[in-house]
RNA sequence: GGCCCGGUGGUGUAGCGGUUAACAUACUGCCCUGUCAAGGCAGAGAUCGGCGGUUCGAAUCCGCUCCGGGUCGCCA
């Protein structure tokens, strides 16, 4: 076959190659000492050039890596010679030679294929490139918009092309593994209606229908559920969702979901799978994780009382313990204050830092304040031994506490704290003082670096409550979504009047401090579907016009059944080490919502607003 | 919507009231046959995100605005 080729400006004969690529026999990484002889043609980017006047040097990039090839004027045809000399960063080239192992002493070994080198005998420039605007190479200093706004360079990357690969590798080992278990794929529709609760909707103008709108689906949720209704029992789908939120460097307007849903199945079926799914691709896929099975399980309530969260890092103790009535025996008025008002007094305790100095703890307790705490009250416990044998002085307390020392011993006991270690108390409403004592726990053990870095520590989170009190709009919320099942025996409670209390069949996954999958038992009869969304605070009609086809489908024989949503993107960015989910998305958008590289979103045509009946106000 | 950080040759940074706007690298040319972040010499390249203001004088101070990032709100 022939290619005009743009540099020498005339046709040229290209080497077919069968067996690999049309115009390639092996990779550039895959050569080795082994290969020594082998005629090569070599199809990639020029990664790098060192002319040495006589002798040309050009590092040779591909998707499998790099090799040097070695341009020797006495070994190429002068032409060749010539258009080497001219070669520049990222000229895209097909070279043919011979491979060899390197003359000793010149070997490389920070490169895979150091030991050898192709002496090129012909060279043919496929496409010659501009100067990039930015190196390509993994140590990046360029400023990310401009990574974006040339993404396809910046994934030519090493380290860009490793997460694209990564990232196929991981749903492919969710497809096998789910195939292998006997779900099937099916694709539902983008174009859906939208119901607008939970987050904003994309919507979606229709031309045949004027005034009326698609939303783009924020999950499958209710798609999957009518798929149990049809009988299909086991489904999954490499799902894109969609939510006109804003945007953090771990959520993208647009984003992947394995969204799965299992007829006939308790939570131990679908979490049993899951934790399958997880430990079995990590050890296939990224080995140099540690992950301990079975996933250990927290309650909702415990997880919020040991480390005031719901998604913890269980990587590291810092676990915390109630300690208000203990709170009410001081005369520290601010205790006084908060309890009087419903609030709580709880207590981190943190291993062998009561060696911290005055001013150290007032920069912690400015870092409290940052978080949102009022203040910050502390007690390090000094010297050695059990604590029965603290004595007077073996305590150093924040101002205001002032308590004697069997008082300290007891918190001691209660926060499960030693001698030589700090405890740190936070006063606030129940909420919040969790809040703000989960985030210095977080920020203390980054400070002391106590989260191993190699180890991903699952979970999995269970009984939440059924419902949120919402105090901004004075109603009820569901805690996961309305279509989660309270945990049986629990039906009385909807009658009752502490909505909070009632137990649900949600369930999430977390890792590491975050939240990677999110699922529940659903409710698969119509009665108690009615009555959730009743407490929601629906009328009839509005049920009736948003969810009748779903409550319709629940007549016809629903099976019991529940699923799970587990994050693409952030189990991606997990296992890449990737701080931003823009580092495993190929083409992701900015925190404006902006693609840099398309320029969208865009002003459209008027003839195009005609089309859908819309007229733009601002 | 709030708060915080950033925007200076292609790229990454320094400069923070008067500078010829500095440095590195990339880029261009020349020299150079074993380098691998090749080396040497020379050269070109920036009205400092935009608008307005303060000042004799603004990259530098102030206001507004745009863009990017982090975070809170938000994300059933």
């Amino acid at each position: 076959m022939t290619c005009w080729d743009s540099f020498t400006r005339r046709t040229v004969q290209i080497i077919r190659c069968p067996g690999v690529d049309t115009l390639k026999t092996q990779d550039c990484g895959e050569l080795r000492a082994a290969h020594d002889g082998a005629t090569a043609t070599l199809s990639g980017w020029v990664s790098r050039r060192r002319d040495h006047g006589g002798i040309i040097f050009i590092d040779l990039r591909d998707r499998s890596g790099f090799v040097q090839v070695v341009f020797n004027p006495e070994q190429i045809p002068t032409d060749d010679y010539a258009t080497a000399e001219r070669l520049r960063s990222e000229w895209c080239i097909q070279v043919e030679g011979t491979v060899r192992i390197r003359p000793a002493g010149s070997e490389n070994p920070a490169l895979p294929t150091g030991d050898v080198e192709v002496m090129a005998e012909r060279l043919t420039v496929l496409n010659q490139s501009l100067t990039p605007p930015f190196y390509i190479t993994d140590d990046v200093d360029a400023d990310e918009s401009l990574r974006l706004r040339y993404r396809y360079l910046d994934l030519r990357r090493p380290a860009m092309q490793n997460n694209l690969r990564l990232r196929h590798q991981a749903v492919k080992y969710i497809r096998d593994y789910l195939d292998g278990h006997g779900f099937l794929e099916i694709e539902t529709p983008i174009l859906i209606k939208s119901t607008p609760e939970g987050a904003r909707d994309y919507l979606v103008p229709s031309r045949m229908q004027p005034g009326s709108f698609y939303a783009l689906p924020q999950s499958p949720q209710q798609l999957k559920q009518l798929l149990m209704v049809s009988g299909v029992e086991k489904y999954f789908q490499i799902a894109r969702c969609f939510r006109d939120e804003d945007l953090r460097a771990d959520r993208q307007p647009e984003f992947t979901q394995l969204d799965l849903e299992m007829s006939f199945v308790n939570e131990e079926d679908v979490l049993g799978l899951i934790e399958g799914l997880y430990a079995g691709m990590i050890r296939k896929l990224t080995p140099e994780f540690k992950v301990k099975t079975p996933f250990p399980r927290l309650s909702y309530d415990d997880a919020m009382a040991r480390f005031g969260s719901d998604k913890p890092d269980l990587r590291f103790g810092l676990e915390m313990a109630d300690v208000s009535d203990l709170a009410a025996q001081t005369e520290f008025r601010v205790f006084h204050g908060i309890l009087d008002r419903g609030g709580i007094i709880k207590a981190m305790t943190v291993p062998g830092q009561a060696g911290r100095t005055g001013s150290d703890m007032r920069r912690l307790e400015e870092t409290a304040k940052e978080f949102g705490a009022a203040g910050m009250s502390h007690v390090r416990i000094t010297g050695a031994g059990a604590l029965e044998t603290l004595a007077d002085g073996d305590a150093l307390l924040s101002p205001g506490l002032r308590m004697p020392v069997e008082w300290v011993r007891r918190l001691a006991e209660r926060a499960g704290a030693s001698r030589g270690d700090l405890i740190v108390l936070l006063a606030g409403p129940p909420k919040l003082a969790n809040q703000w004592l989960a985030a210095l726990r977080e920020h203390l053990a980054t400070q002391m670096q106590l989260a191993d870095p190699n180890v991903l520590a699952f979970a999995f989170v269970t009984d939440f409550p059924l419902f949120e009190w919402n105090d901004d709009s004075s109603r009820w919320d569901s805690t996961h979504h309305p279509f989660t099942a309270p945990a049986p025996g629990c039906e009385e409670m909807l009658n009752g009047a502490d909505l909070s209390a009632i137990p649900s069949r949600a369930y999430d996954l977390v890792c590491n401090g975050s939240e990677l999958a999110s699922g529940s038992i659903r409710i698969h009869q119509r009665e108690m579907q009615e009555k959730i969304f009743a407490i929601l605070g629906y009328s009839p009609d509005q049920v009736n016009e948003r969810f009748g086809h779903i409550l319709e489908a629940f007549d016809y024989g629903a099976p019991p059944h529940g699923g799970i949503a587990p994050g693409i993107d952030r189990l991606v960015a997990m296992l890449a080490g990737a701080n931003s989910l823009r580092e495993v998305i190929a083409f992701p958008k900015t925190q404006s919502g902006s693609d840099l590289l398309f320029g969208a979103p865009s002003p459209v045509d008027a003839p195009q607003l005609r089309d859908l009946s819309i007229r733009v106000v601002e």
